[in-house]
DNA sequence: CCAATTTCTTAATCTACCTTATTATTTTTT
DNA sequence: AAAAAATAATAAGGTAGATTAAGAAATTGG
């Protein structure tokens, strides 16, 4: 099992030593998730929070309308989990599904907690983890409130250019919170235009 | 100075002994806002996060046709700040002001790093505050996904009734993110359904 | 306490984006 | 490689909420 990359996210923003290493590798638990399996169900309770070693998972809100809401990408070296449901306990309101074949390395919330206990420095690390999930969700509202479609479709494709090679118009249409059709529409637009 | 609300509001999350309230409190720097006050404008750089002691402060980002939209209302007991521009360091986006006569506690971002390193228990503190956060705006887009201006403000009047008495419907329309005329008609809506 | 400003209501018109439907294309499965 | 399924393009028609405007009520400030 390779935690190369795991200790190396770790590493962005706490520094381990040998113990403590050696406490954490083993509360990360290995797992593979082919294209289409779940991570999260909604409804279910998220007991885990994950770091996406390889592949690229979704997470998306179902609508009453039964449409996919997709919430947030997460590629390798991103954390993901359903945060409303496994902080509070409460069934999950979002569905977490691999749009690839991949791996993630699973910490359970009880050993997080124990973690947290034996290695302080990890309320930093998720601390700091918890902060730019948090600023990256106001930004996401603040553009959606001051800029059309198009924009966020352009800032899109600038942000995240892997993902646009990587996942279907639906999907980015779906991040968008648009219809597949009027991001078809935007893009011929953009064609044009240029 | 009464700082009891805010160390009971600590107390919520972590335990302190004497010796790191006597280090914390002085950190803690009292300041009034008086009403139409700003703590922070866009531009600025954040340097300090904010426990509101007593009044009501909203946080806006103010889009290219000069339209307040409110992202955050802060009355007693929340902490408030810009947390994009306190964490990159990068211009604000958000103005912060006090909608009425209004009094903090600001704690400064090289305070807060020092807080972190001589009492590590604030770690945990924020990590806390910085997950029911991010849960907090997750929340909020999901809700602005799904359903209506009217169920939102439905909602909204449940969670926040203190704020229905106190703020106006201007303010609780940008809240919302729709214009006062709209939120006029669906209180109209509602009067008659009732 | 009065004038000025801001807030709230109502209503007509407008628009960004959605819905539905049809066809073409690509991808997946067999 | 054929059949099935998913994706993408295009277009007509629909709707939630915006915009504009104008008068009434409430606040604010001097």
């Amino acid at each position: 099992m390779d935690h190369s990359n795991l200790l190396k996210n770790i590493a962005k923003h706490i520094t381990l030593n040998g113990d403590e290493i050696n406490y954490f590798i083993p509360l990360m638990k290995y797992k593979e998730a082919g294209k289409k399996s779940f991570l999260l169900k909604e409804g279910q309770v998220s007991k885990t929070i994950s770091y996406v070693h390889s592949g690229a998972l979704r997470a998306y809100y179902l609508d009453k309308d039964g449409n996919e809401n997709i919430i947030m990408f997460a590629i390798n070296d991103w954390w993901v989990t359903d945060m409303y449901s496994f902080s509070t306990g409460q069934p999950a309101l979002l569905n977490i599904d691999a749009m690839e074949d991949s791996a993630v390395f699973e910490l359970n919330k009880n050993d997080l907690e124990d973690l947290y206990l034996k290695v302080p420095k990890f309320e930093r690390f998720f601390r700091i983890i918890m902060q730019n999930s948090y600023v990256r969700e106001q930004l996401r509202s603040i553009q959606n409130l001051s800029i059309t479609a198009e924009e966020r479709y352009i800032n899109f494709v600038n942000k995240y250019p892997q993902f646009v090679q990587r996942v279907s118009q639906k999907q980015i249409a779906s991040y968008l919170g648009i219809t597949p059709e009027f991001l078809s529409v935007i893009r011929k637009k953009l064609s044009k235009g240029s």
